[in-house]
DNA sequence: ATATTTATTTAGATTAGTCTAAATTTTATT
DNA sequence: AATAAAATTTAGACTAATCTAAATAAATAT
């Protein structure tokens, strides 16, 4: 058994290595997780003997092949609660994260098969992230962010990278949700802003750091 | 905060002092957690220093207000995710309270709510024990326990006052479920046992342990 | 190639929750 | 009432998870 706290750092190491390719460092760890670098160091002695993961002091970490599995176990129940909190509890996304995180750690193998069937076997989380099945499996379709797009361009809103509440409030703020239409009217080279105009109706600026989590499809066959 | 743990103390103190009525006693505590009376006894300190508990040396110990209330939180989101688990994800009667052991400390208060709007504000659990309402009230009706009755009484199941695993898989041997119908053969002064018909067809022997745990409703007008 | 800076690990301390063994208080029995 | 037994608390120790400060290794800059 894996406490709470062990789950986390796994996950954590997940997320790191997704984002980086490369072996994890300790300090980008300690800063994920909020906590000092000599902290995570002990954790990694103690991991790295239960083998979830490969530790080379000095060198960085990876998940070894059990690790891997156990994060994408953790992902899967994160991202299912996440979805059953919005589609049956009347949650909004950017209210689910936070409880996910807590319901991510409960231990039941029926209880995450069984909310797979009652949800119907979701493939996608409400910020449009994927759910490993219960084989562990990834339908990872390469994901485009409105970053990716230029002037003219016409796109829908299918998700989002960074599920914080600061993020998807200010998403609201700006009144952009899943499924939102969006023409972008101008790509400003001096700060990497984009211009938009959003349903066809409102026009809104949108700073370079939103328009890379702003995950989008195509709506012409412009790349 | 409370920790896991120092919830775990508070549900088993309002537990005991509802079996026992009076005050809690250390070895009780310690008995029922599976850990040892000084372990019990720091932890009492600490609750009593964060004022959810009185408590005075050699005493024993009562739940304060602030106790009692998050007792009866705590066993609300039992009961209601194992409303949930067998209502929603097919759940047997007998799985449930494993998982919801560790679902009763999820934190958030839009969960516990939307959860029971979801069920449709259920009044009693899958063991027919009464669901602490939103404000903490609880519909305490009379309970009558199978051990109540007598010779050629007609009942109907309705209920557990023990809902541990051992007790709920016995029952389900027995073929005994929510709802069935029994009739009581013969009462024997030997052993405390009942002989009963079981939905008008087989006849079966019931100990004393099993009927006193056995929560019934009379189906005639006999006490 | 050295020196400096940065990253990482080691050492020692702290808090929560637990234990065993010993001391003390309460309860029960002569 | 005195003694024995039981219940409870105190004392001291352990593990998990964290911290700060110091030591060491790796990376970078001169
Ligand atoms: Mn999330
Ligand atoms: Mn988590
Ligand atoms: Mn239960
Ligand atoms: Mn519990």
């Amino acid at each position: 058994m894996l406490s709470f706290i062990e789950e986390n750092y796994i996950k954590s190491i997940y997320k790191i290595a997704e984002a980086s390719g490369g072996p994890v460092s300790t300090n980008s760890l300690a800063e994920k997780m909020g906590i000092k670098a000599a902290t995570v160091t002990d954790m990694l002695r103690k991991l790295s003997d239960k083998s979830f993961i490969h530790y080379q002091k000095y060198q960085g970490v990876t998940l070894s092949e059990k690790g891997n599995n156990r994060a994408l176990q953790i992902i899967r129940k994160h991202r299912l609660w996440e979805m059953f909190l919005v589609q049956k509890l009347n949650f909004g996304w950017d209210e689910v994260h936070e409880v996910a995180e807590q319901l991510e750690h409960i231990q039941s193998e029926k209880l995450i098969h069984e909310l797979d069937r009652f949800l119907d076997y979701p493939t996608i989380d409400p910020h449009g992230e994927p759910i490993p099945t219960a084989s562990l499996e990834m339908n990872r379709e390469p994901v485009w962010y409105l970053f990716n797009f230029r002037k003219a361009d016409i796109l829908t809103v299918v998700g989002v990278s960074d599920d914080s509440a600061l993020f998807l409030n200010m998403l609201d703020s700006l009144a952009i949700s899943l499924g939102s239409l969006i023409e972008i009217l101008e790509c400003n080279e001096y700060d990497n802003s984009f211009l938009i105009k959003l349903n066809n109706k409102a026009t809104v600026l949108i700073s370079q750091k939103v328009a890379q989590n702003l995950i989008v499809q195509p709506n012409n066959d412009r790349k």
